[in-house]
DNA sequence: TTTTTATATATGTCGTACATATGTCATAAT
DNA sequence: ATTATGACATATGTACGACATATATAAAAA
């Protein structure tokens, strides 16, 4: 029998259709951040339930960002922080491999298309501390050791690009970077090319170079994981 | 005087402990997709408050999608959605026009960023799909239609990718792009370069071409709009 | 006018009661 | 022995009332 196909009656609780509402009357009503919202009471009675339902809705958009409220001030709608959400989610323990994947060959798609911006923003100072990471890791042999020197290679790129956004998505990310990484170590190792680019060489492009180069070079540096996904 | 660095005192409500609290306690416990919380009255017994403020803390982690709770069966861990939290705040109106902006440009990023992946998923039903698009551009003369297939056409790119995240990415910001499209439509024109690659130029790059070749196309695409930002 | 005091008000917290769904288990029917 | 039926226990869901607390506003005192 076709049971499949007879999808299970919708059964959202009182406090999940008062939320459901709640997002439609803010998105209808066109608030901007600052806007006062009416009192929990005037809510609940408006839409003939408890107050204490009301709250538990609220409280959920107060985890999003979306409300703040103060005693007496009553309630008003919040600028929220975009990825401070995904970040609470953010754990290797909760999500799936499928989707831990796609989010490191995002990684490796945002590194990739960073070139342009890079040479747009860069200065000698983000220069010289690039170069300060790489002379370290010359002089360092510990394997753990270089794996954190990759990363802070990798961090500071992030940084040269100036977009607050892209630098958060990237630190937000490392706990899933670390997993995958972990995982990837555990495989067998596969031959690599020899041109395969190094710090030194992306620094010197970044120097001397273009867009196009570096994007080239990056590539090559980033060979590996794209091999192993 | 210089109070401005005298930061004031966190004023945290109850609720707002409890879920620092549970936060803390859902790490170190180590909780795994489909794994019993504690009983509600527990909960409240062991932080030493009332079952409603538990209540309404547990609330927040079910917007975030972590708990989940059935009648008498007890609360569990569930696995969270990722970019769901994220979608439900990318209102235009709540956020300021510095992370906007930034958002817009990591959506540039990502696209040119996309090249590789798209040579290795391309497949002649995707590049299929793309001319038709480019047809019916041809074809086309109202600009609000060409704007709406100009859309369409890189949705198709970052379908072609494969990877759910950067897909559902990029439907997410959709709305972001669009407020700033037309933002940036309202500020006056600047002299296009002559070479801009067309939609055409991409298809027969990625039919015959190659991922960097893809790559230094996209660029002169998308140049109009790194030149705005 | 300035300062102090009182008061109203909206959110924050708590306890209790009851509703409702669901798992458990004993009992009755087949 | 197996299957239905029904009683009961249990955990979440909803509601209401009470009081605490902070804060804006108005009234009173300096």
């Amino acid at each position: 029998m076709p049971l499949t196909r007879l999808r299970p009656i919708e059964h959202l609780s009182q406090v999940d259709k008062i939320e459901l509402r709640l997002q439609e009357y803010f998105r209808n009503e066109e608030f901007n951040p600052g806007d006062p919202l009416p009192k929990e009471m005037e809510i609940a009675k408006a839409l003939g339930v408890s107050r204490t339902a009301v709250r538990e809705a609220i409280s959920r958009f107060k985890m999003l960002g979306i409300i703040e409220s103060r005693r007496n001030r009553g309630m008003v709608i919040r600028r929220p922080d975009v990825l401070r959400n995904m970040q609470r989610v953010m754990d290797p323990r909760l999500l799936d491999g499928d989707t831990m994947k796609d989010i490191f060959e995002m990684r490796l798609v945002v590194e990739l298309g960073l070139a342009h911006i890079l040479f747009r923003r860069k200065t000698p100072e983000f220069i010289e501390k690039l170069e300060s990471i790489a002379r370290t890791e010359d002089g360092t042999t510990d394997r753990i050791d270089l794996l954190k020197l990759d990363v802070d290679f990798h961090s500071a790129l992030y940084q040269m690009s100036g977009n607050e956004t892209i630098i958060r998505f990237q630190r937000m990310l490392m706990p899933i970077f670390d997993f995958v990484d972990s995982v990837i170590l555990q495989k067998p190792r596969i031959n690599q090319p020899l041109n395969i680019a190094t710090h030194w060489d992306l620094i010197e492009e970044l120097k001397g170079g273009t867009p196009t180069g570096f994007m080239h070079k990056m590539e090559s540096h980033l060979w590996y994981f794209f091999e192993k996904i």
